[in-house]
DNA sequence: ATGTGGGCAAACAGCCGACAA
DNA sequence: TTGTCGGCTGTTTGCCCACAT
């Protein structure tokens, strides 16, 4: 289950520690379930990882679709050893058109969300950093993880044992002084900070779990250009490597692998069948459209952003056609949210849906869609003609059978048999 | 010439520091010439990077021959930004048969050998590295290369500055003192220590070029489980991208782009074509035949290895028949050889032929031999089958004509119009 | 509530020759 | 010839509080 050939790595990670240090946005499908994989996703996070943009020169694999539906074989959790980076690995097998049909599992519907809640995240400042001194906790954060100070000691100390996502431990002296006084963590502070290569901006997370081990976890700051290029292989050699592996697995149905890094870019390329098949066929966007959107703030929660659908079309009409790899272009409503993505896909954004949705003009209980005579997904993904697309921006992009069923929007995961789990 | 888009590395490296780093057995083919690509040995070099040997799974590229003959478009020398391990990138095309035919150009021919003269390589003690002191220079060392102190202070001292190969500049304080009397460079040292990260058991190389400039270079000791896997691609996709990019270019004859790592692992996979022919067609060698090979010293020198010849055949009979790659079995004389490489290629070894070799019982000028009736390079490279390759245990392996004339042994470049250079 | 800086003591870095291998 | 050590000093680390925001 967790076997790990790498030399590093020996054992299973963390994995609240390793969701924390992800962030809250970022959320792993459950091993077992059906996953849609991009490509272009995937190409899109080496060509961040190699600072290359995709060469022209680089053959297209006409036969691989945009998406493949494949079912998550195994997933483990990793960090780098050198900079805590955390990254996951994920086989992947695509699935026949009959294993694509097949109903939900309830596993493929649980939207598990591995936050940890007894947790603090602190960027840290100048003097935090420095070796004049150590870390400053902030109070309510100190009260709500760490365990409580005997009081009746002048000062009130103990000594704090946590454990990064490498299982090192880490020491350090927790003592509540000074004037006023304020809890900081000294002794074995500064030993954590030279080698784990911390400076001010960058931030750590504490844990406290249900098994009373306190867990500590890093996040470097997005220094730009800190990532390396690889020395082992090309940029386009990689490029071509990943489109060539996934296509020879979808023409064999046979299991390959991927590195998913969800801090090194936006890139979530790998995401749940359900999620994906709710946003797509069981939502109604359009052009104009208002919707919000998550994204991440300093102190690792969530807020939401809002913005106006200007576009939808192909992010790449020639090499990745009838994507819906970003395929909404976007508008934001704050100035200051100018750096944000100008595309986003289809189930990342929660339309606002104000106009009615035909609650009961068609009969709520829906034939199963993938049955057959209907287009099975794989043609559906596969063969659609450009001009079919064309229906994309004020429709949703349907197979050609049953549209006015499927045109129906979706109505909550208990009220469809889409969703049904199999008994 | 020397275009580099990545962020690290904007201009050219010294290129005689960058040799000394690789070693007196590096040599990297001219620019222009044409060279023979491995995609075997440079998997083997992506399989010692991510600590991963090849898969069972990976697909087989049929129409990849174990040997590509391209032409070397570019070559820049690197060095990793983080550990400063030299590494080079070499764009190759792949050549048509017309172009294989070409006779040879005077640069493809010349062996420049690159290795500076004025220079020496220490390796590092516990005191060289620890901070209580500085770095005890050899005196033979100190006189030979570095500049002559002025004997007139007392003590003798002066500043030296050295430029590295990212063309950072080190300065270090030479001084000739206690007793007895020694060379030690003190202030600025331990900087450079902590900041290449050096330890006991690694080396540095001072070169006194001919601008009279101080070149400084390191080599990390072979520390076991050093290389990190990247988190980029999983190595089977990696493998599969070499492959898939050979294959591709050789299709198109398109150029492709490696990286070739000669401390990461002895996988020389790109060698001058000349060398190829001369070792491969011009030389016999046989089962019993004792030869010697060169290695490296931990000196940064170089000494002679005997062996004898126990096998020839080929390493990877599956995937790679017929492949010229390591396809001989050697035993090594010295039981402290005990962890070479029990497979060498033709290329590395020096047959030491002790049997005649009729040096005048076939004319010694020869016809060209890819002229027009007599079958090209290319047939004789992928066209072999299998039972051709049983000559090659004691007969040289061949094409099917005019077999007499070029079992001849090679007799010298000068005197070889296979070798004579283009007018 | 918490970031920064001065004061201070302890630890370390780093230069020296002595000595031995 | 050169690796390691004890002695010695100057610098840095790191704990404490005061003060400001």
């Amino acid at each position: 289950m967790c076997a790990w050939h790498f030399s590093g790595e020996q054992r299973c990670l963390n994995s609240e520690l390793w969701h924390a240090c992800a962030g809250p946005l970022v959320s792993l499908p459950a091993v077992g379930s059906r996953v849609i994989y991009f490509p272009q996703g995937h190409s899109e996070q080496v060509a961040a990882s190699t600072n290359k943009e995709v060469d022209s020169q680089i053959p297209n694999y006409p036969n691989l679709p945009p998406q493949l539906i494949c079912q998550l074989h195994n997933v483990t959790m990793h960090a780098d050893a050198e900079t805590d980076e955390v990254y996951a690995q994920m086989t992947l097998q695509p699935l026949s058109p009959e294993e694509q049909k097949e109903p939900f599992l309830p596993i493929e519907l649980g939207a598990a969300s591995k936050q940890p809640t007894n947790y603090f995240c602190k960027t840290l400042t100048a003097s935090d950093t420095s070796t004049h001194g150590g870390f400053s906790v902030p109070r309510r954060s100190a009260e709500k993880v760490f365990p409580p100070l005997d009081f009746s000691l002048q000062p009130p100390c103990q000594e704090l044992i946590a454990k990064d996502l490498h299982d090192n431990e880490w020491k350090f002296r927790h003592i509540f002084r000074g004037q006023p006084k304020r809890h900081l963590l000294t002794t074995g502070w500064s030993v954590f900070v030279s080698a784990k290569r911390l400076v001010a901006g960058d931030s750590v997370i504490f844990i406290w779990n249900d098994n009373n081990q306190l867990l500590l976890g890093i996040r470097h700051a997005n220094r730009p250009q800190t990532i390396m290029p690889s020395s082992v292989l090309s940029s386009d050699s990689m490029h071509i490597g990943l489109l060539a592996a996934a296509a020879h697995a979808a023409a064999t149905n046979s299991r390959f692998t991927i590195f998913y890094n969800p801090r090194a870019s936006p890139s979530e390329f790998i995401i749940p069948l359900a999620k994906y098949v709710k946003s797509v066929y069981h939502t109604r966007v359009s052009v104009g459209m208002r919707f919000r959107m998550l994204f991440e703030t300093e102190e690792s929660s969530v807020r939401r952003y809002m913005g106006t659908i200007t576009t939808i079309s192909d992010l790449d009409s020639v090499r990745w056609p009838n994507s819906h790899w970003r395929s909404v272009k976007v508008g934001w409503d704050e100035s200051t949210a100018g750096e944000k993505q100008p595309r986003v896909s289809l189930w990342e954004i929660e339309p606002l849906t104000t106009f009615p949705m035909y609650p009961t003009a068609f009969p709520l209980r829906l034939k199963r869609p993938w049955a057959s005579g209907l287009p099975s997904m794989h043609d559906m993904f596969n063969g659609v003609k450009n001009d079919d697309f064309s229906r994309y921006s004020s429709l949703m992009w349907l197979g050609d059978g049953d549209r006015g069923a499927q045109s129906l929007n979706f109505q909550g995961v208990g009220a469809s048999p889409w969703l049904q789990p199999k008994m």
